[in-house]
DNA sequence: CTTCTATCTTGACAATGTCAAAATGAAAAC
DNA sequence: GTTTTCATTTTGACATTGTCAAGATAGAAG
């Protein structure tokens, strides 16, 4: 009864997993992720994750689908705020830029080819990231009518493009093309300029 | 003195090397090229290569390099021809996102995690996209006096968000994100007009 | 012909992902 | 309370990979 380990049955094993996944991933990259040292981090045996999760790629899978949440949790969190839409909007990419640096290696699974390409993005990983998705383009048609940003396309292609201009940006940063941080700020105000409609 | 193998000096190893790999990874991708399939593929035996490249690491970096020349010879092809400025940026564009996708798994050597954060990129691999980028920002300057990209800063910068978003809106489509590829020459449209002042 | 040296090979090792089969223990059925 | 069941975990095993160390080979230089 007792929540301590060293038991044979280890309680969560699954929620174990995903945290110390989570913490190797934020402390080391995800190239330095193993099935087995996970294993070992959570004091169980090689194979036991293998009962919790189809394979590494499911692991990831599900990294990843956290992450999709915890960035829809904050479009919202800021949405909610009652301030000028173009307020919120520059916020928001702030925050996105924030976000993708803190938590660069969930980042990459997010959006990075190591799912999507390489790898096999479990159908709930694609509906979450579908449903993000989604989210961002109605809110870029809302965008769109209070003319914070361009109207010369549909919310769909404007969507496309405007977040592909951040995340071009976050990759940058990620995969240590560009290095030096400071600019961050400063770059990310350019782009603003580059994105909305009012150019100042 | 025949060109034929299967002697025991191989010839130019390092060359048939790069050139295997290349195709290899055109084909394949990355994660699937292995020095042992390559040194297979070459007909020669495991460790062979290891007396052409340190290590894996410095062969993909030697394939990352022949993309930074390969696009610097693009860009300047494009330069030499006598046109609007305007039209040459807009082929520029094209022609970026048309390398990006046909020379895909280069271009993820290029700028892709692979060398510059998870691996160590070489020396002369720095050089040659320290080269190749301030070609770009050395252009950028250009266009900006020209009235084609914005002057609310400095070439640097605008040279930086410029490319950050072309490299986006490349990485989503590399990558897996973005599968459409009917989508592509109009996203690359409604991209130049983010990117250019004179939005039309 | 001998020696040198660049080139290539064989042997070996550790790390990894993952499968199959056996072991374990908690809960359900009796 | 005993037995059965089933989810959970373990041990054993294998193939693939990167790469090191030591030896083999052959063409060039003397």
């Amino acid at each position: 009864m007792s929540t301590l380990k060293t038991q044979y049955h280890h309680g969560d094993l699954t929620k174990s997993l995903l945290d110390s996944a989570a913490i190797i991933i934020k402390e080391q990259g995800v190239e330095s992720l193993s099935m087995r040292k996970l294993a070992d981090t959570v004091g169980v045996s090689r194979t036991a994750p293998y009962h919790h999760f189809k394979d590494k790629n499911a692991l990831l899978c599900a990294l990843a689908e956290q992450g999709f949440h915890e960035q829809e949790r904050i479009l919202n969190s800021l949405k909610s705020e009652k301030q000028q839409a173009t307020e919120t909007f520059k916020k928001y990419v702030h925050a996105y830029l924030e976000y993708a640096l803190q938590y660069s290696e969930t980042y990459d699974l997010m959006y990075g080819r190591t799912l999507w390409k390489a790898g096999n993005p479990s159908d709930s990983l694609k509906t979450a990231s579908k449903q993000t998705f989604k989210a961002w383009i109605d809110w870029v048609e809302e965008l769109q009518e209070k003319n914070i940003l361009p109207n010369n396309n549909t919310p769909l292609r404007i969507g496309q493009t405007t977040w592909a201009s951040l995340h071009g940006l976050a990759r940058l940063f990620i995969d240590g093309i560009y290095l030096d941080k400071e600019d961050l700020s400063d770059m990310v105000e350019q782009m603003i300029k580059n994105l909305c409609s009012t150019s100042t």
